[in-house]
DNA sequence: CTGTTAGCGCGTTCAA
DNA sequence: TTGAACGCGCTAACAG
């Protein structure tokens, strides 16, 4: 299948280095180098003919060796499961805004065990990472340590205030989102309103959600059941469970707010199986603002973030810091938005 | 914040090495590198010693310099966008996979242009990847050569049959899935059934599921129109945009098989808004089985495919080729599953 | 503009 | 069981 006879030797890619073409080319490997990265220190007759050798070698310069001189180019980064969750908008705004500034994406999922989380990011700082982008904060003291003292720039999707930040937060006020969200359903009338999220434990965005939520509740002078909240899977059939775990604690229930769409949408479904007017017989809201959330029925009113820009900007944070950009701001806050559609 | 005063010296990470910890020891930096590596080799008391070094110092070792010396740890990917298309699944498999075996991944997320492809593949190149995972077949013929010549085993996640791999194939038949659905729906009654995916130039999967449903179709003696076939963008407004076109080129049309999920999903919101009955008024099927397929109202008649495993399996046989393993199948064929539900 | 020298941090090789 | 020397492929720094 492979051709051999097309011109230059094909050496396996292994055997193949600046050394090699620039003894092809008849220059020094330096000068090979240089093409490389510094296009313009060459001239161009060279240039042309060094290009050419490379092409015609097909020579992928290894970046492992130029990483070893300490121009790395990876960014590493680790998340959270990347089904339903939103997550993988953000990575994509990663990923693009990468790509876009010649680097490469080192990509750990994981559950948000302490132990697990200390593991990969010790993982990733073995590749010695120009930059490390972490959802939430960083709980393992140790991995917090290892990273400060890695030197690279550190960015942290996460709340936006709370603990002291390892080097630089990108998000929104979770708070403000949920605190917004709740009076925004009380402003429509609903009285009694229940929440509904993932698994709050080690997650801070959703702490401040649920605190956010609190604050709300206290300020209507609504009362303030623990009674009103449910914990479930991140799952469609986690949304429908808590609406029928919440609707038999509490006959009055009227309105529900997920933390999450996906949970939002399961929950829509379980009223359609029961009949149930939305908004009539319960109102609900979500988080996230997905895709499906306008074309659902009834379209979902929802908070929307814009997880992918979040990714983005975490990456152009790192970008910016290693350009040597001076006066780099420590928080970013992204704006949201209140999305008043049909559900609630 | 960072304590100075806690025993070892915590140089920062980059101007530590065996070497370093080698010298606080007072062993050979290669004492260091065996602990790291083949600690049986050490004697327990020497590596004792030797780790408690390294743990007082925070010494994360350097995987690009022992990648430089062939033991490569990085599995390069490159991914259509994540968002919507079920990718997110496999990736996590992946990403399972990889972590489990000691490996990193290494992500590029992309159109699949041919040139975007082909320059995806050669920064993953770069960085030496000990295998490599591709979707669909790779179009650009550059790639193809420089895949051969890296020497490195390449999985494409793919349609099983066909065009001739690169290496090794993991996927299911395509062909057979939508053969398998439109006779399904055939045999359920429906007359008129109508094919709906996301744009299917350079995607060969999507080939092959037209092509199914078409063989399904001849085979059915259904007269097989082009214009009960539309192309959408992969969102939930997508699908429910091809409900309309479809219904109004054809009144009679009774079905639509949707090759994905999340337009299946948008279609059926569609009949809500428009109080058309499923599956009454038409029947309507997916491909996926994404979670929210079994919780939605009504639950999606779909094909299951299990991504997951999908992506845990390609990486799966790059380890075990790399593991020396022989006999390895060149073709990894997953099953799949009609599974009915109540929309069709 | 181009070449030379030196060395990044590790592991392979061979010797002790 | 441990150590010394060498080199992987690349590039910073300095000459020329």
């Amino acid at each position: 299948m492979a051709r051999s006879e097309d011109g230059g030797d094909k050496k396996p890619l292994e055997r193949l280095g600046v050394r090699e073409i620039a003894k092809r080319v008849g220059v020094a490997p330096m000068t090979v180098s240089r093409v490389l990265s510094n296009p313009d220190m060459v001239a161009p007759a060279t240039r042309a003919k060094v290009l050419e050798a490379i092409e015609a070698a097909g020579f992928v310069p290894n970046r492992l060796a130029s990483s070893m001189k300490g121009n790395g180019r990876i960014i590493g980064t680790v998340v959270p499961p990347l089904i339903n969750s939103g997550i993988a908008e953000q990575v994509q705004g990663m990923s693009d805004e990468c790509q876009q500034g010649g680097y490469s994406m080192l990509l750990v999922q994981g559950e948000f065990t302490t132990e697990a989380e200390e593991s990969s990011i010790r993982t990733l700082l073995g590749w010695r990472p120009a930059g490390m982008i972490l959802q939430s904060f960083v709980q393992s003291e140790v991995a917090r340590q290892l990273l400060v003292s890695s030197g690279a720039p550190v960015v942290e999707i996460s709340e936006i205030k709370g603990r002291q930040p390892i080097d630089m937060v990108v998000g929104v006020s979770n708070f403000e989102t949920a605190y917004a969200m709740t009076m925004h359903l009380a402003a429509k009338g609903y009285k009694r309103i229940g929440f509904v999220s993932t698994p709050i434990h080690g997650n801070d965005r959703l702490q401040q959600r649920r605190t956010g939520y609190h604050a709300a509740l206290t300020e209507l002078g609504i009362e303030n059941h623990a009674s009103l909240e449910v914990e479930v899977p991140i799952t469609a059939a986690g949304g429908a469970e808590a609406l029928v775990t919440l609707t038999e604690r509490h006959a009055d229930i009227d309105a529900i707010f997920f933390s999450s769409d996906t949970l939002a949408i399961g929950a829509v479904q379980e009223c359609h199986r029961r009949a149930w007017a939305i908004p009539g017989r319960i109102g609900i809201a979500g988080y996230g603002d997905m895709d499906l959330a306008a074309q659902l029925y009834p379209p979902l009113t929802t908070v929307k973030v814009n997880r992918y820009e979040m990714g983005r900007r975490a990456v152009r944070q790192l970008l910016d810091r290693l350009g040597g950009k001076q006066k780099l701001a420590t928080i970013t806050s992204l704006g949201f938005e209140i999305v008043d559609r049909e559900s609630a």
